[in-house]
DNA sequence: CGAAAATTTGACATGACTCAACTGGAGTGG
DNA sequence: CCACTCCAGTTGAGTCATGTCAAATTTTCG
């Protein structure tokens, strides 16, 4: 259970004494959560850091037509809150939802506080994870300011290969910022493209 | 001249002794650009980190149109550098160039890396800095998603209302993703309307 | 199996882009 | 001091990609 997160030290180069790794398995909480259930909704105030451990998460704002912008996804690894609203206490204007049956660990932003003045490495783990979160957020909107939406798509596909089958169309359009409709011809274009090629 | 950067620290919780303070000043170097002048350019390896004294700094990439896409606006007190070409030690696909002439404090990576065990605050500071990062990216992806551009203009010039004079209309249009001329009748528009109130 | 959701397709509307021309101000040099 | 150039900004006309609305089809899942 506690593998994952280990490894996710690791990986950022934090490794952990046995006594820091009892301290964060104290402190940590683990919860479940369904398909389609909130982690965090719109309006709330964000109280946890959530460390997913199983499962896949959207988090995405809700526009004044109704219509869901997909931010990011979350799958096993992945932190996800909204920081805006966790370190302000704010409500937050977001929502997060679990795609899958979801399994996770949590902190409430106060013990969290607590364990980096315990443990200090951790704000060097964090520090190289939030580096790689800005990588990605900055790639992402380079690419929607620059290249065309089909290559946004064959690009991300490249990317997560691993979570693009779980997750639906419509939820990729709305990641991408496109109407389903728009993705489903896009598809469809490539299909003849490649056919005609093919014959 | 170390004021702005040790404002930076305090401003993030961290205040430094003296001699972590001497360190920081004789590990930086001081350097001036002119207006125009490339602080990174796409094909180098970004090689520092860089620190924004006085003027202001885009960091932008060209399309194979040839067309600009301003990613960020740096100013006073800003951060700038690619953070995956200064990481992993591969070619930069942005560039950053100043739109004013500017001062800068520029570190290494590997000096940067030498401070951070030398003042393992610097890693809390950066953190924190990486936090505050992520949740404008993350605003500005929302926003790029969700609303129309007009209100994407006008929420940006209410949250820096004191670099909007100092930046041409092509630029900023470059940022919100548009051509100059959307921009142009856009702006067009709300003059007309405010007008047409006050009559 | 059957209901609900997802995907696809078509017709049409529209917002943004492109290309081109024009305006007006800043700076330069005769 | 004026003519000239350069560049940002504006405006107009036509085009095109994407969205909207509606319906048909396929897939998912209870």
């Amino acid at each position: 259970m506690w593998d994952l997160l280990t490894n996710s030290f690791a990986q950022q180069g934090v490794i952990l004494s046995p006594g820091e790794q009892d301290l964060i398995q104290t402190t940590f909480t683990f919860k479940k959560f369904r398909k389609h259930q909130y982690i965090l909704q719109e309006g709330d105030v964000c109280r946890y850091k959530t460390f997913i451990l199983k499962g896949l998460t959207r988090g995405y704002t809700v526009d004044e037509k109704g219509q869901e912008h997909i931010l990011l996804f979350g799958a096993e690894g992945s932190w996800v809150e909204d920081l805006h609203s966790l370190n302000k206490g704010v409500p937050t204007e977001i929502n997060i939802d679990c795609l899958e049956e979801t399994e996770v660990l949590q902190v409430s932003k106060s013990a969290m506080d607590m364990l980096f003045e315990s443990v200090p490495q951790l704000n060097k783990y964090f520090r190289l994870l939030l580096q790689d979160a800005v990588v990605s957020l900055a790639q992402r909107m380079a690419y929607n300011l620059s290249k065309p939406v089909a290559e946004r798509y064959y690009n991300w596909i490249d990317r997560f290969p691993h979570i693009e089958r779980r997750i639906s169309n419509q939820q990729i359009a709305s990641y991408l910022g496109i109407t389903p409709q728009s993705l489903s011809r896009l598809r469809r274009q490539t299909r003849e493209q490649s056919q005609s090629l093919n014959k």
